[in-house]
RNA sequence: UCCGAUGUAGCUCAGUGGUAGAGCAACCGGCUGUUAACCGGUUGGUCGUAGGUUCGAACCCUACCGUCGGAGCCA
C-alpha cells in the first residue's frame, strides 16, 4: 500500500516522539486498546518501539473524523497524525493530540482481550501475544542478554564458529535425539556443539558457537523446551580454574549491562532488581562433596555418587546469595570427555553453575579429556561407535593441549533475569512436549 | 513412562442429583480525561469423548482423550 503523505508531517517511532514535542507527528502503528465516550476518544497506539494514547475530542476534529475513531476495532493497523504533547498523566510522559487517523486494515474480534486468559490459550496465540507489553520486556531483555554475550565474548578475543545442526551421531550418547532422514541415511538434531567446538578452538584458540541445541527428552517441567539456545566458549590452553573466572566475569558483565540498560523493561515485569545486583564475581565454589554434606545437614537424604535433582538444587542455590559453582562431580554419572581430576579420578575437573532462586542449571562446564588413550579407554567404557569418534580422538592424536569449556542455556538465563515462573514465555516460539503450534 | 490436579459460552470461572449461570469479549445505544473506563440492551452452550447407575446426570461410576504441575533426564 502507498503512504502518500496527507501532510507535512514526519512519520516517527513512538519512542522518539519526546524528540518532536509541541509537533505534529505521524505514528503508524496498530490499536491496543479504545476507550471512547460521546464527545471524546482514548487511542492506546503501539508501533513496536512503545505506546503512546491518542486523544481525540470531537469539538476539535469535527463530526466526520471524530466517528472514525468510535470504530476501530482492537489491533486494527492505522496511521495517526496530531501534535505531540507532554502530559504527565501519560506513562510515557506524552500524549498525542489528534488531528486524523486512517485505519489501514479494520481488525474485529481480536482473541486476546484485556482480562485475565489461561497460559494454554495464550499459547495457542503465541503469534499475537507478542504483542503485548509483557512479552516486549521479556524479548527484549533476551536479545539484550544475547547482544551482551557476544559483545563480551568478542572483546575477549573469542571466535564465532558456529557448529552444525544436522550431525551423524549423538555427541554424548545419552540423551535422545531428534532423528530425521539425511538422503541414504539418517542425521540428528544437535543436543551440544561441544565436541565440534573442540575442533574449532584448536583452530583458532577461544571460540564460540552460539544457536539452537534440540533435545528429545520428555521432560515437563518449568525448566526444558525441546529447543532451546546455548552459548557455548571454547578454550585452548585453559584449564577449570580459569574456566569458571571466564563464565562468572561473562555473567557479571552481562547482568550489569541488562540491569543498566533494560531497566524499563525489568519494571513491567516487576523484578526485584537487588536480586540482579548479587550476580558479581566472584561466584561461590561448592565441591560436589561439601553439596552433599550440605544436603545432608538441611536433612536431605543424598549419598555421594548421584546427582541433584531440581529440588536439590533449588536447597543449595538458596544456601547462598549469589551463584554457585558446584565442582568436581563424580566421575562415573558425567559425559566421557570430562578430565578426571589427576588428584583425584574418582572425580571430574567440571562444574555446574547454579542460579538462586530455583532457576536451576544454567551453565555445565569444565576442562576436557586431553589424554589419547585415556579417551580411548573411556569411549570404551561408554560403549561409543569408534569410528563416529575418530576425528574428536584424532584432536589427542595431532597436539593435544589442555581445554576447557562451557554451555549456557540462555532461556533459563532469561527466566532467571527476568524472575519468570516457566522459561516458555523466554523464547518467541517455544517447542515443548505437547505444542509444536504456532 | 510414573504420580497428582484439571476439562462448563470466544476468554476467565461459578454451579456437587431436579429449568445452563456471571463477568469480560463481540454487536447496538449513552457518556468530554479515560487508562482492566463506566452505564443500558442484544447475541452467545453437543457441560472433553464414549459407556454405565438413576424417574432424572455438568454433578455419581468406568474407560479413553486433551491440558497443567511434578518425577526421571538435562541447559
Amino acid at each position: 500500500m502507498g503512504f502518500e503523505s496527507m501532510s507535512k508531517a514526519p512519520w516517527v517511532r513512538i519512542d522518539k516522539v519526546g524528540e518532536h514535542s509541541g509537533e505534529i507527528v505521524e505514528i503508524r502503528g496498530w490499536l491496543s486498546r479504545l476507550r471512547s465516550s460521546g464527545k471524546i476518544s482514548f487511542l492506546q497506539l503501539r508501533d513496536g518501539s512503545g505506546n503512546i494514547q491518542g486523544v481525540m475530542a470531537k469539538a476539535d476534529v469535527g463530526e466526520e473524523i471524530f466517528a472514525k475513531s468510535k470504530s476501530v476495532g482492537q489491533e486494527s493497523s492505522l496511521r495517526a497524525w496530531g501534535k505531540v504533547n507532554p502530559d504527565e498523566r501519560a506513562p510515557g510522559g506524552y500524549e498525542l493530540h489528534l488531528t486524523d487517523i486512517e485505519v489501514l486494515h479494520h481488525a474485529e474480534g481480536y482473541p486476546i482481550t484485556p482480562k485475565e486468559h489461561g497460559t494454554d490459550f495464550l499459547m495457542d496465540h503465541r503469534h499475537l501475544w507478542l504483542r503485548s507489553n509483557r512479552q516486549h520486556a521479556i524479548l527484549k531483555i533476551r536479545a539484550e542478554i544475547m547482544k551482551g554475550i557476544i559483545d563480551w565474548l568478542d572483546d575477549h578475543d573469542f571466535l564465532r564458529v558456529d557448529t552444525p545442526i544436522l550431525t551423524p551421531s549423538a555427541c554424548e550418547g545419552t540423551t535422545t535425539l531428534f532423528e530425521t532422514d539425511y538422503f541414504e541415511s539418517k542425521a540428528y538434531l544437535a543436543q551440544s556443539g561441544q565436541l565440534y567446538n573442540e575442533a574449532t578452538a584448536m583452530a583458532f584458540g577461544k571460540v564460540y558457537t552460539f544457536g539452537p541445541t534440540f533435545r528429545a527428552e520428555k521432560s515437563k517441567t518449568r525448566r526444558h523446551l525441546m529447543e532451546f539456545w546455548m552459548v557455548e566458549p571454547e578454550m585452548a590452553f585453559c584449564d577449570f580454574e580459569e574456566n569458571m573466572r571466564v563464565q562468572e566475569q561473562m555473567l557479571e558483565y552481562v547482568a550489569q549491562r541488562v540491569l543498566e540498560k533494560r531497566a524499563r523493561e525489568l519494571k513491567v515485569l516487576e523484578r526485584d532488581t537487588a536480586k540482579l545486583e548479587n550476580i558479581k564475581a566472584p561466584f561461590v565454589r561448592l565441591a560436589y562433596d561439601d553439596a552433599v554434606k550440605l544436603l545432608n545437614e538441611k536433612g536431605v537424604e543424598f549419598a555421594w555418587g548421584g546427582d541433584f535433582g531440581g529440588g536439590d538444587e533449588t536447597i543449595i542455590a538458596e544456601s547462598f546469595d549469589r551463584p554457585v559453582f558446584v565442582h568436581r562431580f563424580p566421575t562415573a554419572i558425567k559425559a566421557f570427555y570430562m578430565k578426571p581430576d589427576p588428584e583425584r579420578p574418582e572425580v571430574v575437573l567440571g562444574a555446574d553453575l547454579l542460579a538462586p532462586e530455583g532457576y536451576g542449571e544454567v551453565i555445565g562446564g569444565g576442562q576436557r579429556l586431553d589424554d589419547l588413550a585415556l579417551l580411548e579407554q573411556r569411549i570404551k567404557d561408554h560403549h561409543l561407535p569408534e569410528e563416529a569418534y575418530a576425528w574428536y580422538v584424532d584432536l589427542r592424536r595431532y597436539g593435544s593441549v589442555p581445554h576447557s569449556g562451557f554451555g549456557l542455556g540462555l532461556e533459563r538465563t532469561v527466566a532467571w533475569f527476568c524472575g519468570l515462573e516457566h522459561v516458555r514465555e523466554t523464547i518467541p516460539f517455544p517447542r515443548m512436549l505437547s505444542r509444536l503450534y504456532p
